[in-house]
DNA sequence: AACGATTTCGGAAACGATTTTGGTACGTCA
DNA sequence: TGACGTACCAAAATCGTTTCCGAAATCGTT
């Protein structure tokens, strides 16, 4: 059993005084080099490791965020997550996940005293807080950052889809043609429905509008977010036209099932077909897709220093923090002739 | 702030003792009715929450089990944690998450004072310790039960997937015809290579094998773990015969590409080619699709409920538990003629 | 009315770390 | 020489809770 040693046993056998250990383990100067190596020998050879309940019970800190986000396994969290973890990593804070995979953790999620809440600090990806709780109000109130959404009451980081839309929109412009626009069904009633479809949307439109373009209601097709939603999207294109088309695919996945569905009636994109996807997933590169890329990683290292800055001073002013998307031009939109 | 509020506030408040409130906080029942009430009552005057920290410290339990697994957001995952949740819910216990998605995160998972072990009990979903951690030997020694998994040391609960295979075959051979495997390629050197796939293939050679049935090596179809996959191994079989047909796929994720590839084709499964997939899938029913059914939530809470036990008696005699899975038939491989 | 048994409750120790306080020993510098 | 800074020690306070021990109150029985 390990967690029998304790720092009085490191102490009388490095032969110095409790005070001290606990300076060498917490990295305080006032310590020489001797007695520090001698402390460690001495931590290793009993195979000491902290209680961490004592340490936090004492000091009040868990070196710990709690992260709630909707799932975890897509690509988008998967480098959220990792920009949490570098931005946390800097000052030796771990990230807890709790994705709210079920109704049941939804509903003990409520609890303040569920575990969650049990760290310095909170962030909540894509969840909208007045959403997800009564009146707002996170149950136990801590440093709190959102992440994919804005909040008033809270400090956020968000991508700015708007202007996305907007590259999107400029882009496809440069060769006129049937233009059509792939969206996502966001409900209302679930906690995360963040908009982020409709702000994309609105920026593209903004871009027609200013190049005088219509967008018909009808060149909105509304599907899943699933592969088999592009696919639907493609054949219902195909359905309607079969000259040259601009199409604004609202998320990579999406373009992946139009770009699959065109391939198999033997149209590859790229040529007459033009599309330009959102995200710029890691297979994106590979088929040649158009996309806006958003800076996933950076929102999430962000999201974690601005949390740091929180729990240092939780009565500062609160912040909102946009970061721009780009647009990656590849072959799939590529206007014939020009490189 | 709430965390100022402490045990010793609402003593005072009640007129009791603070070891009178720590009986009643902790339902003990030496304590009259008439004094509960009181206590009860100052508890929510001051909105007192007990301090976790302090608790643990105390008691050195945190009353929370720790869940290795290599991802979530998989109908796989999300099931068995929604059984491991309800297992632990009879006893107040709660699951902490902990996905292997970076490298990063797996490398920090194998200091012995990382958030995982921080916990009453390790739960190790579809994770083979000896590949995960050198020497097999997890890094803090806590108590630990395996799942979809089985290793010498530890507790585990394991469908029988032999049997699940077996089953398929049988059921396949109930109409002779040319026979096809799909299988998913397990790459060794990850630490998630549980060999489930490889067994079911070994159940259903065994049933062919009773049946006096040939299984040549190349109507073993070897794919990715993807839709794409099976539709690859739909495209194979297409080209190599064009008869009747009967296929096990090892994972409903392959039988649906599958389906989505005939259907393409203009070919139902369910007449000459007859399907059956594994795992039971959400979408399985409405697909018609024949699958091995595994019994993935009495899994995790049968796990969870292992755990528990061993958390309680630490030495007691290591126990492997097997679960069996069973064939639901549906249209694709309901042999014609038959109801 | 006296007694032991039971119920109910209070007092205080204990958990393991951090941090503070007050002090010693030693070297350095003016 | 005296003042000062560095490196350490010993002891004690502290965090909030649980738990052991024993005392007081209540009860039932004789």
């Amino acid at each position: 059993m390990n967690t029998r040693v304790s720092i009085q046993d490191v102490a009388q056998l490095a032969g110095v005084a409790v005070s001290t250990v606990s300076r060498v383990l917490n990295g305080y100067r006032d310590v020489s080099e001797e007695t520090r190596a001698k402390v460690q020998r001495a931590v290793e050879q009993l195979g000491y490791r902290p209680n961490q309940a004592a340490r936090t019970f004492r000091t009040g800190k868990t070196q710990s965020v709690s992260v709630l986000l909707p799932m975890i396994g897509t690509d988008f969290y998967n480098r959220l997550i990792n920009g949490i973890d570098q931005g946390l990593a800097q000052r030796d804070y771990d990230a807890g996940l709790f994705p709210l995979l079920s109704p049941r953790r939804l509903e003990r999620y409520r609890n303040p005293s569920a575990p969650p809440y049990n760290a310095d600090g909170l962030i909540l990806a894509s969840l909208n807080p007045d959403r997800l709780f009564e009146g707002g109000k996170i149950p136990a109130d801590l440093p709190t950052v959102l992440v994919d959404i804005a909040h008033p009451a809270y400090d956020s980081v968000t991508v700015d889809h708007l202007s996305g839309g907007y590259l999107a929109g400029k882009h496809l412009l440069e060769r006129p043609a049937p233009t059509f626009v792939v969206m996502i069904e966001e409900r209302f009633d679930t906690p995360f429905a963040s908009g982020v479809f409709r702000e994309r949307l609105r920026g593209f439109q903004r871009a027609l509008e200013e190049g005088s373009v219509k967008l018909p209601r009808d060149h909105i097709i509304t599907v899943e977010f699933s592969w088999d939603g592009g696919r639907l999207a493609a054949k219902e294109i195909l359905r309607r036209l079969d000259g040259p088309a601009n199409i604004f695919a609202t998320c990579d996945l999406l373009a992946q099932g139009l770009i699959d569905e065109f391939a198999h009636k033997g149209i590859g994109v790229g040529g007459e077909v033009r599309l330009v996807g959102y995200d710029d997933q890691p297979w994106a590169e590979a088929y040649g897709l158009s996309t806006v890329k958003q800076p996933i990683e950076s929102m999430g290292g962000l999201a974690a220093r601005l949390l740091l800055q929180r729990i240092e001073r939780p009565t500062a002013e609160v912040t909102h923090r946009v970061l721009s998307p780009r647009l990656v031009v590849r072959a799939s939109s590529r206007v014939q002739g020009v490189i």
